[in-house]
DNA sequence: ATTGATGCAAATAATTTGCACCTTT
DNA sequence: AAAGGTGCAAATTATTTGCATCAAT
């Protein structure tokens, strides 16, 4: 995967390269829309202990390497991210898309110029149904 | 303020107009940006359980009135939303402020078309430094 | 009248911390 | 070496639940 990138930013922005960042990076990354939770579960097998994920939940996130997003049920959950994502969030089941259009770069620029605000990015999360479940079918 | 809307829009939605709700709803429209548990805590005096209040918080974001979003630390913040609004919140002090323009009606439509998903609405929060922080003061 | 909401207190679950030891830089 | 990360278990916080009672439709 982008195992290069990730670490270059990591090195960039004075986050420690452990395996178990990696790991829990890269399980954000297969499975986008994981709870914090869920992937202490996930990541228990392979030792690694669960105030790790913890932590590294918040170093990656603090480096802009993951992305929470409030899911339905007021769930906080995370997808990895390396540059820019948007994501496509199924209300029903949680499935999770990723979005590669992003039209909001002169959008940011406006929005400095009118609040003051030095802008450094954002997040768009998209919600409604998925296929399957707009057929109604079990999630 | 816009309590007539909300009434209709609880009452479109099946959601019961309780004072309690109402509280809490008023409370992220003045202060957007807390905590449930800030929200538990700021509403104690009134006599408002905490049950309550995370109760109230659920029925009130299923019923698309309160907006949650991650902001740093790991925290995930409501603020009161009667239609469609968009953030913008300082990474440092955690003020909130609103949006008002939305350039993403064309877009969700192409989402739709490309995807296959029903979409139902979108949360944008978008990242950066209030003008004030951006000096370096205190936050 | 019926159905759903509230408050309280207790129960459960999620998150953080202290500390000795091990890894990255 | 120095600085910071890890695992474990314990401590702390946050969230949910059961139940009797009250309020909204």
């Amino acid at each position: 995967m982008q195992t290069q990138r990730l670490a270059q930013i990591m090195q960039e922005r004075g986050v420690r390269r452990t395996p178990q960042r990696l790991a829990v990076w890269r399980l954000f990354a297969e499975e986008p829309g994981l709870t914090i939770r869920e992937a202490v579960r996930a990541l228990e097998p392979a030792g690694i202990g669960q105030a790790t994920v913890y932590r590294s939940v918040k170093a990656l996130e603090g480096a802009g390497l993951l992305l929470g997003f409030p899911a339905p049920r007021g769930e906080l959950r995370y997808a990895a991210v390396l540059d820019h994502v948007h994501l496509l969030v199924c209300e029903r089941c949680g499935a999770v898309r990723r979005l590669h259009e992003c039209r909001l770069g002169g959008y940011e620029a406006e929005v400095e110029q009118k609040t003051g605000y030095r802008v450094r990015g954002h997040t768009l999360v998209v919600y409604g149904l998925c296929p399957r479940c707009r057929e109604g079918g079990e999630p």
